[in-house]
DNA sequence: CATGAATGAGCTTTCATTCAT
DNA sequence: GATGAATGAAAGCTCATTCAT
C-alpha cells in the first residue's frame, strides 16, 4: 500500500549493486573486459539489461567502480600506523598479508593484471593508483634505507615488481606454483 | 612487362605480411586488440582490407602470427648450446640478455603482457609458450641445484616471475624505474 | 488524522495535474518532445515517474491534454458573441489580442508549431483542430466578404497564414522581430 | 580481376549517396525525424544499415546533409546578379519563384518547417541559415526602402513571415489552399 | 595481387511503462 | 495517493568479414 521505507530501497540497491559488480568481476577476470558484454552480466546476475544502467552509468563505468573499490579493499589495511617506519617484523607481516590477500582475491587480481597493461584504461585509474601505492613505496624505500643499502629506491621498486611478477604467474598456474616455498625466498633475500 | 617471377612474389608476399604484422603489433600494444579495428591497420599499412584478409584469415590470425613471431624471436637465443648448463657467466649474461630484448621490443613485450592475461587468449598460446619456456626453467633449476640451494625449483620460478614483474613495472613507466640498478641487484641477490 | 474529504482529494489532484502539464510543457517547448523523458519531466516536477502514470495513462497522453488544453485556452476568446459577423474594430480588436496571447504564452506556442507540423501528430488534432478554427475562418471570411473583396476566403486564408508565420518568427527570434510594427502593417494591410 | 576504377567508385558513391538522401529525406518528412529509424532508411533504400554509416557518420550527420543540400539548392538563384537592386518585376519574379519551389520540393520544405522550429536542431543550422536568408532580407528591405516606404525592415520582414506562413498552411492542406489566388493577393499587397 | 562497397550480427544504451510495496 | 526498482523492446552504431570487380 505505502512505498517502501527509505531504509527498504538502500538495502535494495546496495544488495543488488554488490551483485552486479561481484558478477562483472567474475565474468571480467575470467572472459576478459571486451568479450563480457551487457547482456552476459546481466543475465548471469538474473537481472534485465535495463536494470544495470539504473545502477551504473555505462560498461565502463561499471568496470571502473569495482576497480576502485578493489583496490581501496586491497589496499586499506597496508597503511598500519602511517609512521612510515617498518620493522623487520612489519615487512614479513606485510609480505605475509600480500599472499593471503593474493588468495583470497585470485578474481579482482586477475582484472587487476588485465587492467594495469591494458593502455588506454591505465591512464583513468593511473591517479589513484599512484596515491594509493605511492606511500607503500616511500615506507620501503625507508626500510631498505635505514638498513644501509645503497641503493633503497630500486630495492623498493625491486621488491614491488617482484610480488607482482609472482603474483602473475601465480595467477596463471595456481597449481603447479610453489607459492609457499617462493614467500620464503623472497623473505630470506628482500628483508 | 614480362611477368614477375615466382621469387619476386615470393619477396612481396613475404614484406607486405611483415608490414601488415609489424603496423599491427604496433597498434596492439599502443591502443589494444580489441580498440584497434581492421580498417584502421589496413589504412595504416596503406592497403585495403580485402589485401589483409588475403595474408591473414582473421583478426585473431593476425595477432596469433605476431604473437608466434614474437616468441620465437625472443626465445631463440636463449637456447645456446642446449647442454642444459650453465655457468655464473652465462646466467649473467642471459639475464643482461633479457633487459636488453626488454629495451629493444618494447611493443611486443606490451602486447606480451596484455595477452599472457587474457583467459581466453592464453589458452591457445599455452602449449607453445611451455614448449619454449619449459627447457630454459629445467636450466635455471639445474643452476641452483648444481650452486646446492635447497629448493632449486622455486629458485627458478622466483628469478622468471621477476624478471617478468620488472618487465611489467619497466614497460609502464619506463622513464622513472631505475632498470639499471635493478638489473644489478637482481643479478646480487639471485647469482 | 482525518481522512481528506472528497473536495480536498479532486483539489489535490486538480493542482498536480497542472504542475505535471505546466512542467511537461516547458520541457516540450523547450528541448523537444522526444528529447524530452518522463523521468525528466517527473523530477522536474519533483514527483515520481509512478504518480505521473496516474494522472495520464502514456506520454503521448499526456502530450495530447497539454495541446488540447492550451488550445482551448487560445481560442476560447476568440468566440465573443459568435454571430459570425465581425466589425473593422473587432478586426483589430481580434489580431491585437492574438499577438497578445502570443507574448503571454510562447511556450505554448513554440510546441503548437513544433506539433503542427508533425505529420504523425497533426493526425490527431486535426479535427479538434478545425472545429476551432473553421468558425474563426468563417468569420474573417464574412467580414471581406462583406466589404466587398473579390476573394473572401482566399483573403481569410492569407490573413491565417500570415498570422502563423509571423508567430513563427517571432517565437525564433524574439529580440530583433520588429513585432509592433508588423503589427500595424498587417493591420493596414487587412483591414 | 582488376579493382574498379576511380571513376566507377565515384559514380557507385555519389549515385548511392544521393539514394540514401533522397529515401530519408522522404520519411523524415513523412513521419518525422526521430520516428524514422535507419533500420527504416536502409531497407527502404534496399541497403544494410552498415552501408548507411559508411556514407554518414551518424543519423544526425545524415539529417544536415539533406537539410544543407536542400537549403543550398531552394536558394541558390535567389541571388541574380547581386546588384541589391530589386525592380518590381524582379520581386514579383521573385515571389512567383518560391511559390514553384513549394511546389517542386514540398518534402523538403515540409522537413524544413519541421527542423526550424527543432530547438536543439535549429542552433546547429542557424549560421548557414543566416547566411544564405540575411542578404535576401537587405534586398528586399532596399526594396521597400526605395518605394518610400516608412519601415523598410519591417515590411521585408512581414513578407518573409507571410511567405513561410502560406508555405505552411499550403504544405499542411495542398489540396484546399486557395494557393494561386493567394499568391495574386500578395503580390498587390506587398510590391 | 588488389580494391572497397556491402553485409549483418551483435554491441551499448535509452526509455516508456508496469507493479509490488 | 505515491514510490522507484524492474522490465524489455528497440534504438543508433561498429566492425570483422565477404566478394564482385
Amino acid at each position: 500500500m505505502s512505498p517502501r521505507t527509505t531504509k527498504q530501497l538502500e538495502e535494495i540497491r546496495a544488495s543488488k549493486r554488490a551483485l552486479i559488480m561481484n558478477t562483472a568481476l567474475k565474468l571480467f577476470a575470467v572472459e576478459g573486459y571486451y568479450i563480457t558484454s551487457i547482456s552476459k552480466i546481466a543475465s548471469a546476475a538474473n537481472i534485465s539489461k535495463g536494470l544495470l544502467y539504473n545502477y551504473f552509468k555505462s560498461k565502463e563505468d561499471l568496470l571502473s567502480e569495482i576497480f576502485h573499490l578493489g583496490m581501496d579493499e586491497i589496499f586499506k589495511d597496508f597503511d598500519p600506523n602511517q609512521d612510515g617506519v617498518l620493522t623487520k617484523e612489519e615487512l614479513m607481516f606485510f609480505i605475509d598479508k600480500t599472499f593471503q590477500k593474493l588468495n583470497k582475491n585470485k578474481d579482482f587480481w586477475k582484472l587487476y593484471f588485465i587492467l594495469i597493461m591494458k593502455p588506454s584504461v591505465f591512464k583513468i585509474y593511473e591517479k589513484r593508483f599512484m596515491e594509493l601505492v605511492a606511500p607503500l613505496f616511500q615506507t620501503l624505500e625507508n626500510y631498505y634505507s635505514a638498513k644501509g643499502l645503497k641503493n633503497p629506491n630500486a630495492e623498493a621498486r625491486l621488491l614491488g615488481a617482484t610480488l607482482d611478477g609472482v603474483g602473475m604467474h601465480y595467477i596463471l598456474d595456481p597449481e603447479n606454483f610453489p607459492i609457499e616455498i617462493v614467500k620464503q625466498i623472497i623473505i630470506e633475500k628482500h628483508i
